[in-house]
RNA sequence: GCCCUCAUCGUCUAACGGUUAGGACAGUAGAUUCUCAUUCUAUAAAUCGGGGUUCGAUUCCCCGUGAGGGCACCA
């Protein structure tokens, strides 16, 4: 029997089952579809799993802001949509009216955007309008089809009225009972459990024995409705999302059974959980590093984000773990996400962060620094950032990239470049002056300056060298004074570079200014 | 309370039933460059517990325990 789409077996192929015998000669399967057919047992008919189009859908809610989990969510859908040639739907889930919002809705747009999930399907990234023939995608605009639906269930039998809403009705014998989650007496219904075959969990199997409302009073449809009645008439294949939806799923599949239809394929991917200092539990829009905004507005690389979100619940196959996103396309599958859930590691993110940072070409890195600028809330720096020449904006910055590890330290890690009103860190400067003589340092070094070649690094670090060793002293001795006097930290790019880009007439000014302060 | 899922270093994760249990982040200690960051080297750190099956179990089975999710006229 196939897992997939339970039909058939393999006795009975034509040469499309994916068994053990004849995986040798299947060179286009991947090596996660290759695991996933022996280990726990499972076949799959290739018929049903890769020789129809995939088309699957991220349908959120605008309820709220975007967050981590979401993207993930969407990414793997999105992966697996680009994996297979399908088609990836955005499906927008907005029938609780009282919760959505349209500046919510433009974060979505904005942040798969800004991600790089493009969508096939679904409204048009701007607002207006829509593409794909499966719509509308909008869930407030689909009402007619809910109607016609539900037209379906009544005249089965299979949905009946009561105190003003519409229930499912369950297939099965009745009897009451007491429900000691809610407190109060349930009419339940007797009958064998939902088989769920789940592309990353195995078989699961789940009772579903209430009825349960598929329309309220109000005369809106609820979310387990909507939701199989879309996948169903934009013919989505594989269903992937988080497995907070797992215990939903037996509800769902009981719809699909009352309106005659095979259940598409499920994949429930792992969750996301707070990183250990933030607490136990899910990943919630409270937690810091949860939304997706916050790193847009921090200019996180988005294919770092993507590349570190990839990794969760999911890895390559071996220790490869920076890819491109083209590289993880290719690699990614469903049988091959993990089951457990992971926690989320801003740190991680951070390195991973780092590393895109490194090898960013200097004309976008230039590009998010400015934009950074433009929208930093201390207007003050910004606008001595951003008033500086373009040519020593862009030298400053050559000389940052490589340095820092994320583009929000940029304010700090330059400000003395853009403005003479820098903070001295008076933690620094007591360190440095208490070590060796400084003040005489700082002198000699002032003395020396007029005569110094600032054309180049290697000719200040040589001016340098040469004043150190007429003094039988070290680079390092003029170096550490000389950046707290010019830059007021003991951190930051190469002196020389500092020396370069601010040119002589400064460098002799802040070196005069600081030393009329110790 | 009931139901479902999961379980390898602190964290993300590798390991056809046979490995000195590997990598990465974070940590620690060094090296290096003018500081910092990078880089490099070294180091510490894990198979939740108990039973089975097996010549052999991180891997398969059962029971505990722990973690997560669900149990709405929210999505």
């Amino acid at each position: 029997m196939c897992s997939v789409c339970s039909v058939g077996n393999p006795a009975e192929s034509q040469g499309f089952w994916l068994v053990e015998d004849s995986l040798t000669g299947c060179g286009e399967l991947t090596r996660s579809q290759l695991l996933c057919s022996t280990p726990s047992g499972r076949a799959f008919c290739l018929t049903s799993t890769f020789m129809s189009k995939v088309r699957v859908r991220f349908a959120p809610s605008p309820t709220g802001f975007f967050h981590i989990g979401s993207a993930r969510t969407a990414l793997f859908n999105w992966l697996y949509a680009r994996h297979t040639g399908g088609t990836f739907i955005l499906r927008i889930e907005d029938t609780d009216q009282a919760r959505n919002s349209e500046e919510f809705l433009r974060l979505i747009y904005n942040s798969l955007t800004w991600l790089g999930m493009d969508w096939d399907e679904g409204p048009n990234p701007d607002g207006v309008g829509e593409r794909g023939s499966f719509g509308p995608y909008r869930q407030s605009q689909r009402a007619d089809i809910y109607k016609q639906y539900l037209q379906k269930l009544l005249d089965a039998g299979r949905a009946y009225e009561k105190d003003g809403a519409i229930w499912f009705k369950l297939l099965g014998e009745r009897f009451k009972t007491y429900d000691e989650h809610r407190k109060k007496e349930v009419e339940k219904v007797k009958a064998a459990p939902v088989v769920i075959e789940d592309l990353i969990r195995g078989r699961v199997e789940r009772a579903e024995d209430e009825d349960f409302v598929i329309f309220r009073s109000d005369g809106n449809p609820v979310f387990h409705f909507v939701n199989v009645v879309d996948d169903i008439t934009m013919q989505v294949t594989h269903i992937i999302r988080g497995e907070d939806h797992l215990s939903n799923t037996s509800k769902h599949v009981r719809l699909y059974e009352g309106f005659g239809v095979t259940p598409p394929v499920f994949a429930h991917i792992p969750l996301i959980l707070k990183s250990p200092e933030m607490g136990q539990g899910k990943m919630s829009k409270r937690d810091k590093g949860a939304l997706i905004e916050e790193y847009q507005q921090r200019r996180f690389l988005p294919e770092a984000l993507v590349n570190y979100l990839s990794l969760l619940g999911w890895n390559a196959g071996d220790d490869r773990e920076k890819m491109p996103i083209a590289e993880i396309i290719k690699l990614f599958d469903l049988p091959g996400v993990n089951q457990s859930n992971a926690r989320f590691d801003g740190k991680k993110l951070g390195h991973m962060n780092m590393l895109y940072l490194l090898e960013l070409p200097a004309g976008r890195f230039l590009t998010l620094a400015r934009e950074y600028f433009e929208t930093l809330p201390d207007r003050v720096v910004a606008a001595a950032a951003l008033s500086s020449p373009a040519d020593y904006f862009a030298a400053v910055m050559a000389l940052a990239q490589p340095k820092i590890k994320s583009i929000d330290e940029l304010a700090a890690y330059t400000v003395y470049f853009f403005t003479d009103g820098f903070p001295c860190d008076a933690k620094v400067k007591e360190k440095v002056l208490a070590k060796g003589d400084p003040k005489a340092r700082l002198a000699e070094l002032m003395a020396a300056l007029p005569a110094m070649d600032f054309s180049s690094d290697a000719a200040i670090e040589e001016g340098i060298k040469a004043l150190a060793v007429k003094h039988g002293l070290g680079f390092g001795d003029y170096q550490a004074v000389a950046r707290l006097a010019v830059t007021g930290t003991n951190v930051g790019p190469s002196i020389t570079g500092i020396f370069r880009l601010l040119g002589l007439a400064r460098i002799q000014a802040r070196l005069q200014s600081f030393l009329s302060t110790v």
